[in-house]
DNA sequence: CTGAAAGCGCTAACAT
DNA sequence: ATGTTAGCGCTTTCAG
């Protein structure tokens, strides 16, 4: 009835383990035999059966995530499921599969254990937003292959890897800069929004480097939200001289920009640039369609994922690293 | 070093079945026992090793999802991820873990093939987008747990879930006559958009159930965008008498009506009641915000689980179904 | 209510 | 290059 790998060796006429061997792809076995054992193996319709093989090997090929999952995340924060989308795509290719696991910031690190200690897995990828202390302290002490999605905002020795946010500011001023721009302003979040600030010394970096100065006075930093970004840019707008660009450090006050930029009857391009971060989410709607420095998240998935393999196979592996793959997506809103 | 199920049955001066026993709740242990074995396990700080657990008993506890997760999947369609996060949830209160793997239409079917043979997994999903003909077959001739997240558009015995768009439809046509608009439009896409279709259909069973014609020159079917959605509102408005209001049938024809009405200089709710279906991706930047009726995605997934594990549990259950939580969500472009 | 023992199907030393 | 065999750690009859 049911199929094993001792059918198949009994069939084959050849012991277990030589087809364990093949099965495996171990060098000492010939290609001639190699050959009939899988053609028996097809004959037969056999299938290795996965919890054996995991239970006599003792590992899982399972990489588990833990991350916040509740209600419309998916809409709220769509880039946290292209990290998951390209994690998952490069842990397949690498042989490992995919668990997702939903919880917070307070049952992870009970989760985690659970994980460690009944070897249900053989890594885990924590979302930086259930990061906590405890959680750092359990994966480092214990010494369990771990990759953190995001930086933590600790210090800690867990292994994490992040986008450049910084990189990201400097590439769009040196666009502008290439593009002609010289009188550039930057509108975005405040102190405690990292990812505005990274973006904004990025900025100041990139136009340090081509000899240009980002005036005190041209940097205006509010909430993020469409509101705010409208209100920066008024108040931007009604100085003297005029920027000939802003840098909008995300969608959402650029979006508010854009009709400060139209009420005050100005022109994009033609009066004043406009450049932001990310394609997502409103990219398609916002007029004109905007340039951006478009951040490629899937990617940090993806490299997650071979950090994380690498952990696996070199214990000792310390990573804590950005990676960053960021590009200029032109658009109408920069001459 | 290693603390297995033996050594705990040694400390605890019991048998290992009296230990497995106490893992699994088995009612045959006493009270006294089992208190005893559960301190002993704490104390040794012992875990049951999932691999062996799995291997003795021969179910995995795993479902796997299959879907398409290509690059950008999250941004362009975070229904499914919702979706999957509400698989995950209630898969997880069920005892069973979600693994995540991206496949297209082409190379699923020998993967739920490999699922199956191997038994890595207790069950599959697999999201409609991916769904054949050939893996229609093999899931109900392997008589193999699984669901479709999604109505097929072709006939088979496989078991689905869907939403119910004409339902939904339905939905906004009452809420519209409840709020006294009588000549209402609608428009859409075109017969092959099935989401779409629904929804009218639904729209006009709930108009003929409130004795409410929806007459044919109020329906104007095109493709679902934003341009579309303009001409279709421009060509609506042209005619006399005017629709006091206009269902959309997505977000982005929504927002082309909007803005043809703007352009038309009438004014939302005054003049003219929009409504539109789902509440992302553009519902918080649409002037005014619509009054929308908002599906319930994560739910379908949720119910997914539940029918999935009662698939497990009852192979022999045959579901096709539609599963609908849909609500009005009132905003301001409605009276 | 508890224990003994036979697997579950595969891998990996070690021997040949 | 191939075979022998001892596990891997837990579950589950079946006896007692």
């Amino acid at each position: 009835m049911k199929v094993t790998i001792r059918k198949v060796s009994e069939v084959a006429g050849v012991s277990v383990s030589t087809v364990s061997k093949v099965i495996n792809g171990h060098y000492s076995i010939s290609e001639k035999t190699a050959e009939h054992v899988r053609k028996v193996m097809e004959d037969l319709n056999y299938y290795p059966n996965a919890s054996a093989q995991s239970f006599a090997t003792g590992d899982t090929k399972t990489i588990v995530l833990l991350a916040e999952m509740s209600p419309n995340t998916a809409f709220r924060n769509p880039h946290m499921f292209e990290i998951v989308a390209g994690l998952e795509e490069s842990l397949r290719k690498r042989g490992y599969r995919l668990v997702l696991h939903g919880t917070d910031s307070t049952s992870a690190c009970a989760l985690a254990k659970d994980i460690i200690s009944r070897k249900s897995a053989d890594g885990i990828a924590v979302h930086v937003g259930i990061m906590s202390h405890p959680l750092a302290a359990l994966l480092t002490q214990l010494r369990f292959p771990h990759i953190i999605l995001g930086m933590p905002d600790f210090d800690s020795q867990v292994c994490w890897i992040d986008n450049n946010n910084t990189y990201s500011g400097t590439v769009a001023a040196s666009y502008l800069v290439s593009r002609g721009y010289r009188n550039i302003a930057f509108i975005g979040g405040k102190s405690y929004d990292l990812g505005s600030t990274h973006r904004l010394n990025g900025v100041k970096q990139g136009l340090t480097g081509s000899g240009i100065q980002l005036e005190d006075k041209n940097i205006w930093l509010g909430d993020s939200t469409r509101a705010e970004g409208y209100q920066m840019t008024v108040s931007l707008l009604n100085q003297k001289p005029l920027p000939d660009a802003i840098i909008c450090a995300n969608n959402y006050i650029a979006l508010g920009c854009v009709d400060a930029i139209r009420d005050k009857g100005m022109k994009i391009p033609k009066d004043i640039g406009v450049m932001t971060f990310d394609d997502y989410p409103f990219s398609q709607i916002i007029e004109p369609q905007l340039t951006v420095v478009d951040i490629n998240v899937r990617d940090m998935g993806a490299q997650a994922a071979k950090f994380l393999v690498d952990i696996i196979r070199h214990p000792n592996m310390q990573i804590q690293t950005y990676i960053t793959t960021s590009n200029v997506i032109t658009r109408q809103s920069t001459k």
